[in-house]
DNA sequence: TTATTTTTGTATTATTTCGTATAAAATTAA
DNA sequence: TTAATTTTATACGAAATAATACAAAAATAA
């Protein structure tokens, strides 16, 4: 047990309340304000746990994109039937980007381009996960490959870029207001002409 | 001639001033001193020539959309090989979105996304565009099969959506930081392996 | 010349936002 | 019980931002 006062805020109850600030405003809109509001703390008391504005979105981000990552794990499992998985890939995907009213598509692809500029270390991880997801799913099709369900002359890296694009199409398109069955349709198709 | 005292600012100058911070910062985090500084004028003529924030920011983008739309009918007129075109249009839009230091991408994808929630009006910018792309390289891919350039039992509609989800990509990739040389690389792989 | 119109530039006011200072509160360690 | 530690909550001050008021400037129209 620490030593001091207990803290009476629930660590992963704050950050999801921040993180939901942030999918819907960004970071530049959001104010330490709204969050101190929506996380049920004060700001001293935020700025002490957490750290600055940006030091919060990089957590919320890296949690957001660490429940795509489970997401991922899960459902393109090398054990499950590669076209099966990505399909269920998308389709959880677009359960998270179009949950809320309105859509809010993604927090890393709809917020994160925006911020990258002015904030290098958010520029930072964009680059990162970017490059991780590519790098997943060459993987996944480099297994399919190699064990004879995917076309052996397949690049699988560009491929693996343009099925990242597709979930970067979809959160986009999400946030945009497009509709689950149009982004159903959409992912359908890419899996069918890319792999 | 109009009556008053004549404006000391060239209104194409200053847009593209305005353009050129809200590319780089998006909308959130441009305050109007920024806009003031770079365009060379003070607020208040910037409110008067212009109205608020929000449609200066609406006015840029549909500059900078009408910019890479010249792009687009120039690339992939109707009379030039659609793949080449398409290739073309492609390197067009890396060469705008790596043009400047560090890359900034594309202003819409990169920016409006995170200002849509907040600014409904800027959220069917985003919507409208996004649609007119899809419809205009759908047409040109109806075009092509109807001339037998193109396989006819290709969906082009769904098949656009995944070439405007390429120049998503390449925006977001180039804002991240991506070379232009792999950005190249995947235009010519999205080409080779969708139509 | 005089009146009218529009832009310009300075100034002002109110609001937001950030970051921290400070003291009280609540716990453990000694 | 006392000291030490950490969080909480209020408050404060500095800076940024938005939006407008107002008068001077520069043009045209009469």
């Amino acid at each position: 047990m620490p030593r001091g006062r207990p803290r009476q805020f629930d660590e992963d109850a704050a950050i999801n309340a921040a993180m939901q600030v942030f999918w819907q405003k960004g970071l530049a809109a959001t104010s330490l304000d709204d969050l101190a509001d929506a996380m049920q703390m004060n700001r001293p008391s935020i700025y002490n746990a957490f750290g600055g504005k940006e030091d919060l979105y990089r957590t919320s981000l890296a949690r957001f994109c660490g429940q795509l990552d489970q997401g991922l794990a899960s459902t393109m499992a090398d054990d499950i039937d590669l076209r099966t998985g990505l399909l269920g890939f998308y389709e959880q995907a677009i359960e998270v980007y179009c949950g809320h009213h309105p859509a809010m598509g993604c927090l890393m692809i709809c917020t994160a381009p925006a911020a990258a500029l002015q904030n290098p270390e958010v520029g930072k991880d964009l680059r990162q996960l970017i490059q991780r997801l590519d790098q997943a799913l060459a993987a996944r099709l480099a297994l399919a490959q190699q064990q004879g369900q995917l076309d052996p002359h397949l690049d699988v890296a560009q491929t693996a870029k343009l099925l990242q694009a597709t979930l970067q199409t979809i959160a986009l398109r999400a946030r945009a207001g497009e509709r689950k069955s149009s982004l159903r349709k959409l992912a359908a198709h890419a899996v069918a002409s890319l792999i």
